[in-house]
DNA sequence: CAATTAATCAATCAATTCATTGAATGACTG
DNA sequence: CAGTCATTCAATGAATTGATTGATTAATTG
């Protein structure tokens, strides 16, 4: 049998509509317009989102066939089309939420501290090393790196972090640590990583800590030089 | 005080997803990985897809966590991660066959303008009949059909389409035609076959303007009786 | 260990998308 | 009917994406 289908339109319109669901500012924008008529100037305040900017996502969402629209007076009032709209966000947004919990095995849709969120424990820092599923990232100055470092780490200090990007494994985790629960350098490092779109975390205790704990009894030994 | 989900980063990561899921070829790649296993190369050959390209989408469906890979010897196959990512598909799909439905209404009211999306070309026509992926469907009265059609074109009248859908094979895509460009009849049959759930779609040009174009050259020859 | 096969990477160019700016439309108001 | 308010349009440049090519890496075979 071959596969005719392959070609069927229905792929690229289906494409084009994840394509227009594929920016936040238009998902912020049908979040609004899914909880009742709003007209552009409503929406730009809600969203912060440049006025012109706003109208024009807005368009893209018409074009395809997301939202409706309605004058009323001088304003133009957006509404969301009929149609199985909020099904597709809601499998989207459980999808992403699945995701991040494998990622980071939490669910949260609150806005809270960054560091405790993403940060990884000992034990499963232990655990994860060994299934080789993550990768560990030393981003002190190279100086501190060589007195010594956990085993295996690679040594970007975060001032590099941007050029040498490249130098990660894609496909694992990557887990930041610098000195210490106190110590900023591996949450800097998070947040380059996350804008290019790498999983990963931190680890909250610091290479001191690290030497201060008995993990010789799970067969990690840290390496210094 | 202002919207803090606004920019929760929950949007960034599902506009993420959206995006990855908005271009036809990786819809493709995922529908056929979707059905089990498969190689890279299997891929590439039953997409169509040249091979580095298709690696690069399998890439992005990889970093968007939709697929997951292992190596089988020299081979890398992919198969869908968990998740409810067939969900998210489902739910797209049927919004979009939402959206074509109104699509088709919206051109059933204004016949001055011939529909584009859902019209097929002369030649594409020429091209997918050689590869045996659609059916044309004559809709027009029995003497006219008599009179002279298109090339393995099969004659139901619109008014006895309802009742005889059940000569039209139902894995081809349907192309229905009339007369030419001002002629109804093949939207109105459009109208039956989507109601029921054919796919299918419309020649823009009727049988006498094929009979003036030589697509002889392409041999195909027109029947006529 | 050279050759082969499978897949990925790197680099390039064309095409598209996005944000911003300022001008233009459409509808109400005095 | 001039003024204004709300929205859209048009045009620009920066940034991103997609397809193609050729090189490179990884695993297997002889």
């Amino acid at each position: 049998m071959k596969n005719a289908d392959v070609h069927h339109p229905i792929f690229d319109e289906i494409a084009d509509l994840a394509r227009t669901l594929g920016h936040a500012h238009r998902l912020v924008l049908l979040r609004h317009i899914a909880d009742g008529e709003l007209a552009v100037e409503q929406l730009t305040q809600l969203s912060g989102i440049a006025l012109a900017n706003t109208s024009q996502h807005l368009q893209q969402l018409k074009r395809a066939g997301l939202v409706q629209t309605r004058r009323d007076g001088k304003r133009v009032l957006y509404r969301l089309a009929d149609g199985p709209i909020e099904n597709v966000l809601g499998a989207l947004r459980s999808l992403a939420n699945h995701r991040r919990e494998q990622i980071r095995e939490l669910i949260d849709d609150t806005v809270s501290r960054p560091d405790r969120l993403e940060s990884i424990s000992r034990e499963e820092l232990v655990r994860r090393m060994r299934n080789d599923e993550i990768v560990l990232l030393d981003v002190r100055p190279q100086e501190e790196y060589a007195a010594g470092h956990l085993p295996g780490a690679i040594n970007i200090p975060v001032g590099e972090l941007e050029e040498r990007l490249a130098e990660l494994p894609r496909e694992k985790v990557i887990v930041a640590y610098c000195r210490g629960v106190r110590c900023v350098l591996s949450a800097d490092a998070l947040a380059i990583l996350r804008a290019r779109g790498r999983a990963s975390r931190r680890f909250e205790g610091g290479f001191p800590e690290w030497l201060n704990s008995s993990l010789d009894a799970d067969g990690m030994n840290y390496e210094s030089g």
